[in-house]
DNA sequence: TCCTCGTTTCGCCAAATATCGAAATATAGC
DNA sequence: GCTATATTTCGATATTTGGCGAAACGAGGA
């Protein structure tokens, strides 16, 4: 019963959801992830964790980031959960414009300045 | 988005699955899910609440006692969750047991005397 | 009406959770 | 090796949750 709980309990979190559904579109990096939900990068890592111990995602090291991606060699029930939760979330409109903005995410101009503003704390800019 | 994270927030607690495996067996009243259970009857009451407001049970008056049972008329998302509910907790220990108790439970036999060793607080003994 | 009993609601407390920023860890590139 | 960057872990704090007993509520029976 512990592993049902620790799934269900998984799932029942607006920002686990919103980060489902955005790894439903492609595999993402924490720093992407972050950028959209507007979270704290330790919060967001706390959340991958969460859903990874409960089957839902794996993480795999790509050059210096970790990407995350919805687990696809899952057992039956993470395989239901995870479309169900597809169907329940389906048109909401926050879930739709995390979707979009995942689509178009590009780590390498998201990440390195969570500062916004565009200009890096070292002073280098890029392009 | 809010409502599906009520429905798996409901979901995640082991004394609430134990008490959907047990509607699934009969519908019960208050008292005799308490004393299955081993909780307090608030606290039965409280998760009684939370599964009812996710759209999982439905209530009924029956006499003096309030009769629970599995939601019938239910939206796709909550019979997708019951039903992958009862795969995912299906040969847990527990829940086997409780079911067994939930098909023997009398409500006459098991309420008025929570108090265990058959002597209610009144003094007077009813048979 | 008054009492009993099943249920719900109300305070209260302890434990779990969500969040953050800072520190630690790991890795890529110089 | 050193520095920059991505991620995780840690510690603190605020909120939520799960649990209880007591009080309130509501219906049935004397």
């Amino acid at each position: 019963m512990n592993k049902a709980v620790r799934q269900f309990k998984a799932l029942s979190d607006p920002g686990r959801l919103r980060i489902l559904a955005m790894l439903a579109v492609k595999p993402m990096c924490v720093c992407e992830i972050t950028a959209v939900l507007g979270l704290a990068v330790s919060t967001v890592s706390k959340h991958l964790s969460i859903l990874r111990e409960a089957g839902f995602i794996t993480d795999a090291k790509d050059q210096k980031w970790v990407e995350y991606s919805l687990n696809q060699e899952s057992d039956h029930s993470v395989r239901a959960l995870l479309d169900l939760q597809r169907r329940m979330t389906g048109n909401d409109p926050v879930i739709e414009a995390d979707r979009i903005k995942a689509g178009t995410a590009d780590r390498r101009e998201l990440c390195r300045s969570q500062n916004g503003d565009g200009r890096p704390e070292t002073g280098q800019n890029k392009e």
